[in-house]
DNA sequence: GTCTATACATGGATAGAC
DNA sequence: GTCTATCCATGTATAGAC
């Protein structure tokens, strides 16, 4: 604990705003040390390899993944449970960084490419994804429900006004989430 | 014409494959140049730098998105408009390698941030999204219509089916997109 | 139109001093 | 816990022969 701790966060912050601002490879750990006031070594006292950064910023998330496809399981796929999978979906949204970090995801998605615990992320997501919709559903309808997940960081992504806040933009997002999951025709 | 061309337009379809698969970045110029059977210094020869592979994909999208931009501005704001504008949109993407492009874009957000054409191919797609919306539209609002042009690519991200022909994505895209796009309210 | 050879820059990562 | 110095791999791009 102490500097160490507040380093590492330190690290962390700065990463995945450089990263999601000019790119995971674009960003050199040269470029994170110097905005730190440090050098390149030190970063390598407190995470071993770039990926370690990345890994660090979303493993936590992957557990809250997991539980969330645990609890879909165990329950029917009605129109209910996909209401509250959405609601709980978007309460993860609302700890940590977890807007960021998917948005550091989705404008890095070739680079981030065959980092294990990217790739686990990537892997919970289609599964929650799936979780919404039935094989046997026609186009249309998963096509809605997969773009439902979207939706929730949407607001995020597309949205570029400065004075919308994090509250109305979740609201949002929650709204359009809960609609595209909803019907279950044309 | 004759070999050069046919050159050419291999580099573009290797190109684009790779740079969607594995990245832009990780793509070097050499491994494109390996898997047509050439050397580095023969890509040289039909394109100046790499930046210039991917303008050479994208610059006739630009010239048709301007078009329909100046279109849409020339039409009153009204749920017609928006309709047409998405069926427009999605004629285009018919064309050409028009959703591969896209897919390519949109997995190497970051590393294609800086290139003179994508950039501006980027603004001109925010300006559709834009014309689809009022600014003081309620949020919920702006986020379905934003999402909207996204729909009608979502069919190729989302949907890995290999089954699933081009005609019924593109069917599903347009239907969802529409639904997006008509509402006025939650 | 395609080749070989090479210049030149950058980045991730490590060794070892302090 | 942070530093300097350095290794090593890779990539873009160019020069010039065939």
């Amino acid at each position: 604990m102490g500097a160490q701790t507040d380093t590492r966060s330190r690290i962390q912050e700065v990463a995945i705003t450089l990263f999601t601002e000019q790119g995971y490879e674009a960003t050199s750990l040269r470029e994170i040390a110097e905005a730190l006031g440090v050098t390149k070594a030190a970063l390598y006292y407190h995470f071993r390899t770039k990926e370690d950064i990345v890994a660090s910023l979303i493993e936590d998330r992957i557990e809250a993944l997991d539980e969330l496809i645990a609890w879909a399981g165990r329950r029917p796929r009605t129109a209910e449970t996909r209401a509250e999978l959405i609601r709980r979906y978007g309460a993860l949204m609302t700890k940590g960084r977890a807007h960021e970090v998917m948005h550091f995801m989705d404008r890095n998605k070739t680079a981030l490419q065959g980092h294990a615990k990217v790739d686990l992320m990537r892997e919970r997501m289609g599964e929650l994804m799936q979780a919404l919709y039935d094989p046997d559903d026609p186009l249309p309808v998963k096509l809605k429900r997969s773009m439902a997940l979207f939706a929730m960081h949407a607001a995020w992504f597309f949205i570029r006004d400065e004075s919308t806040t994090e509250a109305e933009r979740a609201a949002a997002g929650l709204q359009v989430a809960l609609e595209l999951a909803d019907g279950s025709g044309g």
